[in-house]
RNA sequence: GGAACGGUGGCAGAGCGGACAAAUGCACCCGCCUUGAAAGCGGGAGGCCGCAAGGCCCGGGGGUUCGAAUCCCUCCCGUUCCGCCA
């Protein structure tokens, strides 16, 4: 959520960052938000008014009860009755008012960063470095889609994933489930020096969900659990965004680094038969998230160190990559700066989007109610948030098998992951591992 | 799922229709004392909205009342016991 004093305060400015988004229904949205807003003020200072003089009556009333005087007690008591009455029908309409600009501001996007590049789609999209460990040319037998490589090696069962729970449903099997498995350990591992790892609920309240920006705009996105009031989180982001939801934290504890392991939910409503084959594009699927709570200050500072542990990760793999930055018509709408990193991926002979990194200002940290308080300092200031995919497994796992497919069909293991592979350095046919 | 008891400031905990933003203790901050510290003494200090006046906040919501932390309803959460269960 946006700060509703810059409604009032810099309405211009506001206004300016947020046409950057190219879109005219946020515009819209602001200046019904900037109205509902003074509406409000002007309605809670009136009911304001009512009520301390009720209040102020109603200590008369006391007063004159204790001193024996019954019959000016009453009379005030009628004033003040009827001045209730009339509080009463304020604070209805401040009630609709307030109503109807909250589920406003929790629509409105977050304010694109001055540096974040211009642009109205993801066509422009500016790539900001590499490509990394491109090749001059791919042979021929790594130009071999991962769906049929994974099939031959029996590390990967989609027909009977669906059979059990639908479409878009995955099960690696053998090396394949090991190997999904590796990835995580290898992503929580090379990040355990600085942050602390985090198990979460994988089911959480609708107020956890609507805190990091999912609700309500985008409820068809997630799968509910509607006779529980449950949601599957969509990433790790969910639960830890608001871990300290609520809470006022000291600000020598910033900036906090968070990181965890977690299996990921999403409908995929919008792209239904897209992408529909291998793991490209799937309702459930593995993720180690990096996340960190700073103040505004730090905010600056960490959005490159987690990019660059995330680019550290895809680099020891070996897979070809670059990074792009994310234009300011194709920012998520809690989004404040983003990057993704992107891994080629030679069978599908296709940039996956692997990791996107992103700095959330205060724009999630308030509808968390997440604050911090200096030592010795009046008043508590709203946290910054910001997280980044460590490692997303499936797109991973699918690059892996594309680029290391020998020519003679089986996949060579990255050399970082073999600590956590039992021993295999290659998967070969059937699964069977070779030492 | 059933029963009982609870939910008050950073923590513990009193208050149970009016003078309550709320006792008290601990923790915290600033002085004094001390070579320094502890102890002791004195003082300070919650959050949110508002330019301010003022208003709001005792788990959430609703109700009764001139007036609610206090009474009623409802929901949520916690603890313990029972049931069920990896």
């Amino acid at each position: 959520m946006i700060d509703v004093r810059l409604l009032r305060t810099q309405p211009d400015a506001l206004r300016a960052a947020l046409a950057r988004r190219h879109s005219a229904e946020v515009l819209a949205q602001l200046d019904r938000a900037i109205v509902l807003d003074g509406r409000t003020r002007d309605i809670t200072a009136r009911r304001d008014a009512t009520r301390a003089e009720v209040n102020e009556l109603s200590k008369q009333v006391g007063q004159l009860r204790r001193a024996g005087d019954t019959e000016g007690a009453e009379v005030l008591q009628k004033r003040s009755r009827a001045l209730g009455d009339h509080e009463q029908l304020l604070d209805n309409e401040h009630d609709v008012l307030q109503r109807e600009l909250n589920q406003l501001l929790l629509r409105i996007p977050n304010l694109p960063h001055p540096d974040a590049p211009d642009g109205t789609s993801d066509g422009d999209n500016p790539v900001i470095k590499g490509p990394v460990h491109l090749p001059d040319s791919f042979a021929d037998h790594q130009r071999v889609p991962h769906w049929e490589t994974a099939a031959a090696l029996g590390i990967l069962d989609n027909e009977r994933a669906t059979k059990i729970s639908g479409a878009m449903f995955t099960m690696q099997r053998g090396l394949g489930a090991t190997l999904s498995r590796a990835l995580c350990q290898y992503a929580l591992d090379r990040n355990a020096d600085a942050f602390e790892e985090i198990r979460p609920p994988s089911l959480v309240t609708t107020a956890t969900l609507t805190a990091t920006g999912q609700l309500p705009k985008f409820a068809d996105d997630a799968f509910a659990i509607e006779r529980d009031g449950l949601w599957c989180i969509p990433t790790a982001e969910v639960p830890l965004t608001s871990l300290y939801a609520g809470e006022v934290l000291d600000a020598e504890l910033l900036p906090m680094r968070l990181m965890a392991y977690s299996p990921s939910y999403r409908r995929e409503a919008g792209s239904a038969g897209r992408d529909t084959r291998g793991m490209l594009r799937t309702h459930e699927f593995d993720k180690v998230e990096i996340l960190a709570v700073t103040t505004p200050e730090q905010g600056a500072q960490m959005l490159p160190e987690l990019l660059s542990r995330a680019e550290a990760l895809i680099d020891g793999l070996g897979l070809p990559y670059r990074i792009i930055e994310i234009c300011t018509g194709d920012l998520g709408q809690s989004h404040h700066r983003s990057f993704d990193i992107e891994v080629y991926a030679p069978g599908c002979d296709a940039w996956l989007e692997v990791s996107s990194v992103s700095w959330f200002s205060d724009y999630q940290a308030r509808r968390a109610d997440l604050r911090y308080k200096v030592a010795g300092q009046r008043g508590t200031h709203v946290a910054n948030t910001l997280n980044g995919s460590a490692l997303a497994v499936p797109r991973v796992w699918a690059a892996i098998v594309e680029n290391f497919r020998r020519p003679d069909g089986s996949v060579a293991v990255p050399a970082v992951l073999h600590p956590y592979m039992r021993g295999a350095v290659s998967i070969e046919p059937r699964g069977v591992a070779s030492r």
